[in-house]
DNA sequence: GTCTATATCATGATAGAC
DNA sequence: GTCTATCATGATATAGAC
């Protein structure tokens, strides 16, 4: 229990953590888990029956920390004004410390979505909830009147995207210029929240 | 030239693009690709060298799709908030017409980026020009202050991340109801549009 | 548990007949 | 140009010694 830190299996769900996610399933090579983990492929066997075995335990992994902590400020009860912006927030901090998320999951997505589908509904995650609380705050004339799907799916993608094209607002925008480009994915939420709120808030 | 809509190279380039783009590169396989061409393996080699090359090929097309219309209109010197708009209706356009090139560039984008980057520095597409027109708009109280690189991956975020992640769209909001999510993502430019607006634009 | 060696199989690529 | 047959490689997976 205690030296489980350094212990083979988690060396082995270390070394295919980084593989997979920058290689995807397809391109993920047995081997390399296994030289990056510093021991060979027979060892690899031993632990995980097949390389697709490997891939869900990781899989699995992935999906658990992209999800649960924002569906419970979904479920929450607090207005919805700041529950988008708790949400912004603590979405935002999961994609700062896991930047690898988006990446992957778009690749594994469309590879199998079955799977990855299969995944989410483990989490009864049912957005219903916040279309209706959206709903509620238009008519007692909070915030302006449009589809709560859009406004949902606006607030996703703005969260979301830019961690899934790093590569491209790396370069394009920042020309590979790191400390500015941590710079810029630390005000993303502060910037989206404002944007938010100036489009859809309603002053008295 | 006038045959040459089903000829074997044409076939070989169809087959071969509604392969690779549901499967990526490392996912694809020359089989399927003969297959789905009427073909076999061996005239996949006789036409296009290997794997690599016909991928090229391909990848090659869809890029050309992805960028040009685009940086034409940002670099025409029309009206900030109009220029923006029009951007939303063309880049719509294109992704309505070929929903699959998000994800398709999101899964290569992060297996080669170099190769990637490549192409796009191809088009020679410098954003600088947009930055400094939004700033110029700001100081002449048009629209609100906030970093116009932040601005730019906003509306490019609400564009481009509902078709890369489609399948999550379809699904989670959605449950798979094909008319639903057509009218959905036929909305898109309108409220996008609508969206960004609200946000920035200062009324007088 | 960990290793070396090997089996098994799939895939990209080629040779050569027609 | 198109095919069948085959090669060469590299990957997953297993056997068996230690």
């Amino acid at each position: 229990m205690e030296t489980k830190k350094d212990s083979t299996e988690e060396k082995i769900l270390e070394a295919a953590k980084n593989v997979f996610v920058t290689k995807g399933m397809d391109g993920a090579r047995m081997q390399e888990i296994a030289d990056e983990a510093g021991i060979n492929k027979a060892l690899l066997h031993y632990y995980f029956r097949s390389k697709e075995r490997l891939f869900e335990a990781i899989f699995g992994e992935i999906i658990k920390y992209a999800f649960p902590k924002i569906s419970r400020i979904i479920a929450s009860d607090m207005g919805i004004v700041n529950k988008i912006e708790q949400f912004v927030d603590a979405y935002l901090d999961v994609l700062m410390k896991h930047p690898f998320i988006p990446g992957f999951i778009m690749k594994e997505l469309s590879r199998d979505p079955s799977t990855f589908l299969k995944m989410i509904m483990k989490f009864g995650f049912n957005p219903q909830i916040v279309f209706t609380q959206i709903e509620e705050a238009m008519n007692r004339g909070e915030i302006i009147r449009m589809d709560p799907r859009h406004l949902a799916v606006n607030v996703i993608s703005m969260c979301v995207f830019p961690f899934a094209a790093r590569p491209i607002v790396s370069f394009v925008i920042f020309k590979e210029d790191q400390p500015a480009i941590e710079k810029f994915y630390h005000e993303r939420a502060t910037v989206i929240k404002q944007f938010v709120v100036n489009a859809i808030v309603i002053k008295p």
